[in-house]
RNA sequence: GUGCCAGUAGCUCAGCUGGAUAGAGCAACGGCCUUCUAAGCCGUGGGUCGGGGGUUCGAAUCCCUUCUGGCACGCCA
């Protein structure tokens, strides 16, 4: 079915074909002025260049052939603006095309086509830290959202876990513990099934590894030796990284599980390995590759290029393969085994002129074709109080457990003198705490930074995502009251357009611009699109609620109408927080 | 040095494919709870949209320039 405005935009183009003139001129938007009208035209204004006549004449014109009855009032306003007000009958009308459409009217645009997200930048034998928390919010969002709009959306978490940090880990292992067989090349026998180490191990080798190979040289090149020999296939070192998969990828499924973030795939850069040498000979045969200061690089500059763009390197001098080789083979691999016509990555913004590269190299070497489209969403940095990184008090990154308990703790607080049980009270705060964080973060547009406030995030007041929680909860609340069950049949109850308050007709617009906004959202990959929808449904409802008695309502026709809105509400805005991935409790 | 991004109310952010009086939340101030959850509602004050040019009937939005801040620029990921 048709977005409201794309139904009122097909009647004023009518007109404006009527009088005489392009039809394109009659897109009408949602008005920027409330106060005068709920829908404009600003056709009018555009069509007087071309038609050479005063604006002003051409609305008139327009105006009077806009077809009667649909709307309570049509104006023209100087200069020229064509002013609509819907009448109460036409949108109630339009209402009822939501409920009975699955996506209350929304037109799915990707069916039958397949999209891969990449966005979960974790690695291994690392914890998650802040730094993962957007691209895994904004990922999930965006895949949930391009799901809804019909395509065949799979996450994809792309661990990390093909580089040097395996050879620091493979380094210092050894330096603590030389006599394990993994490092006696003579030993022929079964490795241990059971790991060396626990994932707390991991977390505290990692870091001390990674600092120690920059004060060392030797031991730096001694844990990128250990990274070749993995990449080369030493029997010991793959069973040393084998152990660290089994050990992380159980750690982190939880910790995103804990998040509401879910992967279809745990696909990871060694996946891609096998595909390496066979694309190098590839991009060699074709030209392309080329040995350059000892390095194999692909020169990617192109002739529009108003910036200096280096080679994308492929193989190091030491003939180790790096981050470069590993994404150009993640796309090949995903072409071969997926053929998805959308590759989405949503990773740290800063890495920009990487996948610049490695989508060029891909494109240039056909590695790709053009039936699928590469899309590289950089995400904005969280930071702290007055817009520095976010750290500990002692300046490590912090680990983004630590982070969610400190909002849970908040929300606790808050609901410290609930009644609620306290084990359903620790639920709900799981729920509103994750509301508050991912709410917060989605409300801003995904390309930019942005200052995470535990205090402002945790004031529950105003556009947050406790708000929006809570105004479900008083929805779900309302219709428990009234006893409302499925067979409630929402369309008849539609029937009646009497008593229509002002605060109801708003809602009702609220709600109907839902198509045009997730629409939007997919387009643009922009959650905070679906945010913005929210809060005005969100904010339009409790102005209603406020205004008026629903369960004294005496009027059978109007409290079933309510009712209808109620349930209108409800499904709406659970869709579109299910959208960005937050979970509605019951009560709180 | 080259390039990218940002600069909108005291704070945090929308708005940017040109349209009417630039919006919201927080903070400040003033109202509204014997009545469906006050985590709410209603109202007041607060902005030369970083500066300067230009294009246009019309610019926060497009172009140029300039200032400030952030980021990235060959063998880390």
């Amino acid at each position: 079915m048709l977005t409201l405005t794309q139904s009122i935009s097909e009647k004023i183009k009518k007109a404006f074909r009527d009088a005489g003139y392009d039809e394109s001129f009659g897109q009408v938007t949602i008005s920027n002025r409330p106060d005068l009208c709920e829908f404009q035209c600003n056709g009018a204004l555009m069509a007087a260049k071309q038609y050479h006549k005063a604006p002003i004449a051409i609305a008139n014109e327009v105006a009077a052939k806009i077809e009667d009855g649909y709307f309570a009032s049509i104006e023209v306003a100087a200069p020229g603006f064509i002013n609509l007000k819907i009448a109460d009958q036409s949108l109630l009308s339009y209402a009822k095309g939501m409920f009975e459409d699955e996506k209350f009217g929304f037109e799915p645009q990707g069916a039958g086509r397949k999209v891969i997200i990449d966005y979960g930048g974790a690695n291994v034998a690392k914890p998650l830290h802040v730094g993962h928390l957007r691209p895994a919010i904004i990922g999930e969002s965006i895949k949930r959202i391009l799901s809804f709009d019909g395509y065949d959306a799979i996450g994809d978490v792309h661990l990390g876990d093909w580089g040097l940090q395996i050879g620091l880990i493979i380094t210092e292992l050894k330096r603590r513990q030389p006599d394990l067989p993994y490092y006696d090349d003579s030993f022929t026998g079964d490795y241990p099934k059971e790991a060396p180490f626990t994932i707390a191990d991991l977390e505290e080798i990692y870091p001390y590894a990674s600092k120690y190979s920059k004060t060392d040289d030797a031991y730096r090149e001694e844990a990128k030796h250990a990274t070749k020999l993995l990449q080369d296939g030493h029997r010991g070192y793959r069973a040393i990284w084998q152990h660290i998969l089994d050990v992380s990828i159980e750690d982190l499924k939880k910790n995103y599980d804990n998040l509401n973030v879910h992967f279809e795939l745990w696909k990871k850069e060694s996946d891609a390995n096998a595909y390496i040498p066979e694309i190098i000979e590839d991009l060699k045969a074709k030209g392309l590759a080329k040995i350059d200061e000892g390095a194999l690089v692909v020169d990617v500059k192109e002739e529009t290029d108003t910036k200096e763009m280096p080679p994308c390197i492929l193989q190091k001098s030491d003939g180790a393969f790096l981050y470069a080789s590993t994404d150009v083979a993640t796309i090949y691999e995903r072409k071969k085994l997926f053929d998805p016509a959308w590759i989405i990555y949503v990773v740290d913004k800063r890495q920009g002129l990487h996948f610049d590269q490695v989508f060029r190299t891909c494109k240039k070497g056909g590695l790709i074709t053009d039936s699928t489209k590469l899309t590289f969403l950089g995400n904005g940095t969280m930071n702290g109080e007055g817009g520095k990184p976010f750290k500990t008090r002692d300046g490590d990154v912090l680990r983004l457990e630590f982070l969610i308990k400190s909002i849970v703790d908040k929300v606790a607080e808050r609901m410290a003198d609930s009644d609620i049980p306290a084990d359903e009270k620790k639920k709900i705060c799981d729920m509103v705490g994750l509301a508050a964080i991912k709410y917060g973060d989605l409300s801003n547009q995904a390309t930019k930074d942005y200052i995470f406030d535990i205090d402002r995030f945790t004031a529950f007041e105003g556009n947050t995502g406790p708000y929006i929680l809570y105004t479900l909860v008083r929805i779900k609340s309302l219709l428990q009251k009234l006893g409302v069950d499925e067979s409630f049949d929402c369309g008849e109850a539609l029937g009646s357009q009497k008593g229509v308050s002002e605060s109801e007709k708003k809602l009702w617009l609220a709600l109907s611009g839902f198509p045009d906004a997730v629409r939007k959202a997919a387009d643009e990959i922009a959650p905070h699109k679906i945010c913005t929808f929210i809060y005005e449904a969100a904010d339009a409802f409790n102005s209603f609620y406020h205004d008026n008695r629903i369960i004294s309502q005496e009027d059978a026709q109007i409290k079933n109408r309510w009712i209808a809105l109620l349930k209108l509400v409800l499904g709406v805005v659970e869709k579109c927080v299910d959208m960005l991935g937050i979970k509605v409790p019951d009560r709180m």
